[in-house]
RNA sequence: GCGGGCGUGGCGAAAGUGGUAAACGCAGCGGACUUAAAAUCCGCCGGCCGUAUGGCCUUGCCGGUUCAAGUCCGGCCGCCCGCACCA
């Protein structure tokens, strides 16, 4: 007798079965035998309180992985946890007066019993939460062990200040100017703030990249962009006097030359600079110093017009349209500097396309080839010397607008005449280094992570602050530093801070009264090592048995935080002996998957419509509700804002879950964008009736396929 | 500007190392079943000519290599993503 697939019978019959014989449990090392292992995970979720179809995806690929390896014999280590600390916790601890903890719980409960219906090869033994005590706990231990190898430092520096989220960001978390979260213009601000020494592994987090033969190429690219190793040389400018600039007024040349702050820095250190073109410095004509600069601020403090300019650069800001659209900004502080290798003084200005955050803060310009160096020297009538020449072009080669930057011959440059660029950097670089006026340099562009973040729902930095022994680590056996649960959020900024007790502690070392640390660390701290955790709590050789990660999978918006900082913090672990992973690298294959992208729809007068709220009626869309037309717009990224959003929940109650994996697996490849259609969830439900009626169409399916090797299976599905 | 990727029917897309382009699915059309509809099943479904056997054309564009090119090479065009005053 034919029978109907119905999968909301067939769906929990099975899973209730896989769960009682601890199907997916994955077996220690010492257990396992002969199986080889494979781990395989895809990015941990934030309870956010909703699955999303995205999340479907990407764990509907992961499982398949996952089961196809467990079907050739793996010992499989697939797991889940949640991703729990964070600023939207706090968001409703502030608008609904929810306290963050058990807004996340609540949220974990509620995922997690979709992610069940969801009928994925999990192994839910390991499940952990980064907000449990236990797993911040384990983190501050590791956090004052990196402290003591000297992996973690504090300084005073600029940081990027997100005013909406009241808090600071790492340089990876602003993109084009605006917080990664609030989406808020970001400012600048001076602050002490804990940093890891992610620097210390630049060179090998590059070389590394190198070996990631399983990852798309596009995420090595950004990672090597990211780190951005360049070679050059870093040299001095040797202070030559000062003189008035050209076009001053007398008033202003008299005060430039009694001006003693003036003399004594004529007095300090020569200027620093760093350069990937030393085969240019006869073409240099200039020298300029950021805003920023020490130099700068210095000249700022003796001289109102230094300190009026560097206004005005700050006034300019930082996002991407400003500095796109910004003019080259200079002031001349009417000083000078010697050329390295001719009798020639070189004026030093302050100009607003020099970033302090790379190099030395300084570059000398040569504007024949370079072309920011270019516009500046022509809005600001400095020299232009050119000094290398295309192979085809003779000595009376000059310069227009664009700089020249190709290949070709020096001249006009001494001892460098007739060479070739590559043996010209060579001949200057040592020459410099000769006369002691600089040295070959690798220079990264990036810089070290900071963590510090000034928000309470996340991992407390255990130290505490005392007048007298300054910084001190907390005790381990006063491990973990607990979050206090009554904290209010009435107040803008730290909760943490406004904590009338949680802060006063004795000093561990002499017992006099002291202040406990209340920036709390980055979340993407806590995503950095729980492949670690998921490995083995404490068991280092079961965590060399697990890692690396065989089959890793997410979605690229991660390509350069999340994985970036994982990579350092294995090596960081590896270094301190608390994982055995010489490679460092945590991410033996990663997979970046598509979006899962829907139609847009827009009513009349403007508002968003979600899918639910429109019917198509032949060729035009119409608004349930109101019977009036709808706008059909892009097809966009699933987005709450757009409300094109389809619940995971209302597709599995109809069609069940294993058509919507089904669905988001098979109607466009896995790593590109799929456009959810009810038609095309329809046409998956039809194929999942296809192969239960093949099935149900068996004689005897059991006793055929055991007794013959599938063969009348096999004829009636190729049927 | 720099870097990475992509371009095949009405749509999502297949085509290991060059070897029958368009598998599979969606939509569409025709038919069976039904009082009717839904569901299901069967057939057709890149373009042009032809009743048909069949012929010619077709993988963004132009050219090249080859017995043979979606695939390899050169040059364009277009789209997507990332980075960007990085010295």
């Amino acid at each position: 007798m034919a029978t109907r697939y119905d999968p909301l019978i067939a769906e929990p019959k099975w899973r209730a079965a896989w769960d009682s014989a601890g199907l997916y449990e994955a077996t220690p090392h010492d257990d396992a035998g002969d199986a080889p292992k494979a781990f395989v995970l895809e990015m941990f979720p934030y309870p956010s309180g909703r699955l999303h179809v995205g999340h479907v995806r990407n764990y509907a690929i992961g499982d398949v992985i996952a089961r196809h390896k467990r079907a050739k014999g793996y010992n499989v280590l697939h797991p889940m946890a949640w991703d729990a600390f964070g600023m939207p916790a706090e968001n409703a601890a502030m608008e609904r007066g929810v306290h963050p903890g058990k807004w996340t719980y609540a949220n974990i409960d509620a995922m997690r019993a979709q992610f069940q219906k969801l009928g994925l090869s999990l192994d839910w033994s390991r499940e952990f939460a980064t907000c449990d005590p236990e797993y911040y706990g384990e983190q501050q231990r590791l956090f004052l062990k990196l402290m003591e190898h000297g992996l973690v430092y504090r300084k005073a520096s600029k940081v990027n200040w997100d005013p909406v989220d009241q808090t600071v960001l790492a340089n990876e978390q602003v993109i084009d100017g605006k917080g990664w979260r609030s989406g808020a213009a970001v400012e600048q601000k001076d602050l002490t703030q804990w940093f890891f020494r992610i620097t210390e592994f630049a060179d090998d987090l590059l070389d590394g990249v190198q070996t990631l033969n399983a990852w798309p190429e596009k995420v090595r690219t950004m990672q090597a962009n990211w780190i951005g190793r360049s070679e050059g040389l870093q040299m001095r400018f040797e202070w030559a006097g000062a003189h008035a600039r050209q076009g001053a007024s007398a008033k202003r040349r008299s005060k430039l030359k009694i001006s003693d702050g003036r003399k004594t820095l004529l007095e300090s250190a020569p200027i620093a600079v760093f350069t990937t073109r030393p085969d240019t410095l006869f073409g240099a004509s200039f020298i300029a110093l950021s805003p920023d600069h020490p130099l700068s601020r210095d000249l700022a403090a003796i001289d109102t017009e230094v300190a009026a300019f560097r206004d005005q650069c700050a006034a300019l800001g930082t996002s991407e349209e400003m500095i796109e659209k910004a003019d080259k900004l200079g002031y001349n502080t009417g000083l000078f500097v010697r050329h390295p290798f001719e009798d020639r003084i070189l004026p030093v200005w302050i100009a607003n396309f020099v970033l302090m955050g790379y190099g030395t803060g300084a570059i000398f310009g040569c504007p024949a080839h370079d072309q920011r160096d270019l516009d500046f020297a022509r809005k600001f009538h400095l020299p232009v010397y050119p000094v290398v020449r295309p192979n085809d072009a003779d000595a009376t080669f000059s310069v227009g607008r664009e700089a020249y930057t190709g290949p070709g011959v020096i001249f006009n440059s001494d001892f460098l005449d007739g060479l070739d660029i590559q043996t010209a950097k060579v001949a200057a670089m040592d020459k410099i280094s000769e006369r002691s006026l600089g040295e070959k340099t690798i220079n990264f562009r990036l810089r070290d992570w900071g963590v510090s973040r000034q928000r309470y729902w996340g991992c407390p930095i255990p130290v505490i602050h005392c007048d007298t022994c300054g910084v001190v680590p907390v005790p381990e056996s006063d491990l973990p530093v607990r979050l206090p649960d009554d904290v209010g959020f009435d107040k803008p900024g730290n909760p943490l801070v406004h904590h009338p007790t949680w802060s006063s502690v004795e000093c561990p070392i002499c017992s006099a009264p002291a202040r406990r640390e209340t920036d709390t660390l980055d979340t993407f701290v806590d995503s950095s090592w729980y492949f670690v955790r998921f490995a083995s709590e404490a068991d280092k050789s079961e965590r060399a048995y697990w890692l690396p990660v065989d089959q890793y999978i997410g979605g690229v918006e991660h390509a350069v935080l999340h994985l970036l900082y994982s990579r350092f913090f294995t090596r960081a672990l590896h270094r301190i002996g608390e994982v055995d992973l010489p490679s460092g690298e945590p991410f033996a294959g990663l997979f970046t998957q598509g979006m899962v992208t829907h139609e847009t729809y827009k009513a009349e007068d403007g508002r968003w419509l979600s899918p639910t709220e429109v019917d198509r009626q032949v060729d035009t869309w119409r608004e349930t509700a109101t019977g009036k037309p709808v706008d059909v717009g892009a097809v966009e990224k699933m987005s709450k804002s757009k409300r094109n959003t389809v619940d995971p929940d209302v597709i599995i109650g109809e069609f069940g879950a294993d058509v919507a994996r089904f669905f988001v697996l098979s109607d466009s490849p896995p790593e590109r964008d799929v456009e959810w259609t009810q038609a095309g969830v329809e046409g998956a439900s039809r194929f999942a009736q296809r192969v239960w009626s093949v099935f149900d169409a068996l004689p005897d399916p059991v006793d055929r396929i055991t007794a013959t090797g599938t063969s009348d299976l096999r004829k009636f599905s190729h049927k």
